[in-house]
DNA sequence: TATGAATGAGGCTTCATTCAT
DNA sequence: TATGAATGAAGCCTCATTCAT
């Protein structure tokens, strides 16, 4: 089960019983949509529980509580993004540029422009400071395996020479940096400032060439002051 | 950069409390740190009043509740940024690049490692949900401007030739994007995952190098996967 | 002396529920262990089911409520105790010294050192007050019976000569006082107070010696301060 | 302030404000009371809030938390008394029989008499077993100086030739059991049971008789069988 | 202007008990 | 007879806010 895939709409399914192994799909599917609208901290089990159409107390039956609840939002939603990543590039066989297309225009596509799963990194931004278990699981779950991946594209058109050479750890991070930039921004203040300019069409499209000039072979006669 | 010098209010003061003069000042600067430390709904007025050596009741003696706090610590805050980055930008004779230069050294110098204000945009990324009106002034006051100062470099340099021709408003999240990121993963994570990398020393240098590539006038053979 | 076994009821059965025959058995055995490490009120219901092999459910179709159970467990552990006591008393032919040292020597082998049977007077002490009902018929079953039974050693030592008079209803606490002194500390402290002495391998025999010199029939010359 | 001296009469003092200096006092009493009716796990703090004039949040102006405000209780009222009787035995100068008398006739008239103190105990050994934090308090603040105060008063006993030899830790032992026998017996029992027989009113002298019958240095002819 | 004691609503979590199967 | 998923009341604790002094 993905949430990431097309979900059954959140209206409870009206019967009273269900089924165990339904159950910690829906929890899960609810406790997204009011972490993403509430934030940790101020979603409330409660309403997660209302969402799921059931009570309180069955949220325990399947969460030890809302910070393993949150690790298998975050586990089931990115976690398994992240997965799917490293299976692309571990079934690709063209060159490093196509790939890095590939996993960055999956990301544009699935994540960014997805309204509640965009949400959950600026969601761990805010709270990880204070939720040292959250921030770690996070870490190890999405930042780092999404990193690796990031960092196996560039080596591998270093090593074909389709790149020139760089600091992965530091290139990186000029990859990560705008595209979750933007999803923050989407966030945080598009709501409250209706106005925003958060780009053109051609974001995406002007992003990877904007990466592929800074990687290109080519030295560039001048890059100091 | 203190908040116990006085800073010039960057805004009328919106017709609200007033009398925010002699003491305010140790209580933005607690608050600030507070903030800072603790994100906002973590921030106890306790510590906070306690920091600034003041009763708890006093607090609200000058700030109604902790939302007007919250604003009046960001609002006077950031207004110190905005307006020295605007004089370094107005006072500038130089080609484009090195303007480019300038102005984001300064920003890596005196903001990202920066303890306390480089936690700032992390705490509006996190909290702009939840206040819409800090939201829109936090946009007027640091956003907008922060990205009109840095399309006006990229128009200098696409002028004079110094820089290809790009959509300013994309490539400026290009730029923004990497330095926020370190800055919320330095606040967010640094703590909770100890070996967290955030790249080399050459960071930043070789972020500028990564920029400079990309703008470089000469159109690579090909882009396109 | 286990709870396997059928144990023959040691009153009628109150007229309440009755079905309590095959399951019930080891229902009540693992009941009595979880209340023993527990306590009543820490006991789950979860941990006596799962213990027992069976569903939470299924111990509702045996016991009215937590409070019947824990009566039940009461009744049908403490009964073999007090039944075989009187066993031991009435089959006793020599010194009342001997009966007195003989009954002790019980106490102390199959209860003191019983780590599930000695703590039953514990549990009792604690919950006695919030049963009131079981507070009863664990005083008709357990420490009426006891009491007396001790009472009639001290007489019959009294009658031959052997012990001094005493007043036995006083005396009888002095023989009980102690050894259920070491019984509860050893259930409620040796866990959390790991260095807590409970006296030296010779404790019973130093017991009994002490028991005996103060029932010695030579009065001392002085008594008073 | 000691809560074993007659203590003013629980009623709320009527008065909304209240002097910081008394509220604890006031909240010990209460929360003695609640513990000693309700047992530690079943008093509410809402309750021991509401008995002593004040709203819940109050009580956590002054205890971190429930368990500190019961070790507070015990401190207050326990472990002052044991220090009574530790500074009664540093000061006392007669014989050690005299010493003897003179501490168990404290403890028998300030605390197996006294409704409230008694109660402690029981309360203990009821709750120990599920916190250790408090046992260990408990140990530390009562059992083990009240353990100290009697050994030293046998060695003294000893040393002077007024008592035989025994091993104290045991002796020590014996001495306790009867006299928290009865006050358990009491708490647990008397109500349930209103017909229990705690012994005569000459409980205590006759208990007084047999410890020091035991204690008395002439070997009796006859101690085995 | 300043204090700080007091308030009390609100959230997470536990667990005895029920009931549809 | 047996299950075990579901319930929901209840309690501890926090903390923004108030107010008498």
């Amino acid at each position: 089960m993905t949430l990431s895939q097309p979900v059954p709409p959140l209206s409870p399914p009206a019967g009273r019983a269900r089924r165990k192994d339904a159950r910690p799909g829906e929890l899960l599917v609810a406790a997204l949509d009011v972490f993403v609208e509430r934030g940790y901290t101020a979603a409330r089990l409660d309403d997660i529980a209302q969402r799921a159409g059931v009570s309180k107390g069955t949220v325990y039956l399947y969460f030890k509580d809302k910070e393993e609840l949150f690790e298998a939002v975050v586990r089931e939603t990115l976690g398994t993004l992240v997965a799917r990543g490293h299976a692309v590039a571990a079934g690709h066989t063209g060159t490093a540029r196509s790939l890095l297309r590939e996993i960055l225009s999956y990301w544009w596509r699935d994540i960014v422009n997805d309204p509640r799963l965009s949400a959950l990194p600026k969601l761990m931004i805010a709270e990880a400071g204070n939720f040292p278990r959250l921030a770690l699981s996070y870490y190890q779950i999405v930042i780092e395996p999404a990193r690796a991946l990031l960092r196996d594209v560039l080596e591998r058109g270093m090593r074909s020479g389709e790149f020139r050479a760089v600091a992965t750890t530091n290139f990186v991070q000029f990859i990560i940096g705008p595209l979750l930039y933007r999803q923050c921004m989407q966030h945080s203040f598009a709501l409250a400032v209706p106005g925003i300019s958060l780009g053109d069409d051609q974001f995406f499209e002007s992003f990877l060439d904007h990466l592929l000039r800074s990687l290109a072979p080519v030295a560039p006669e001048a890059a100091g002051t």
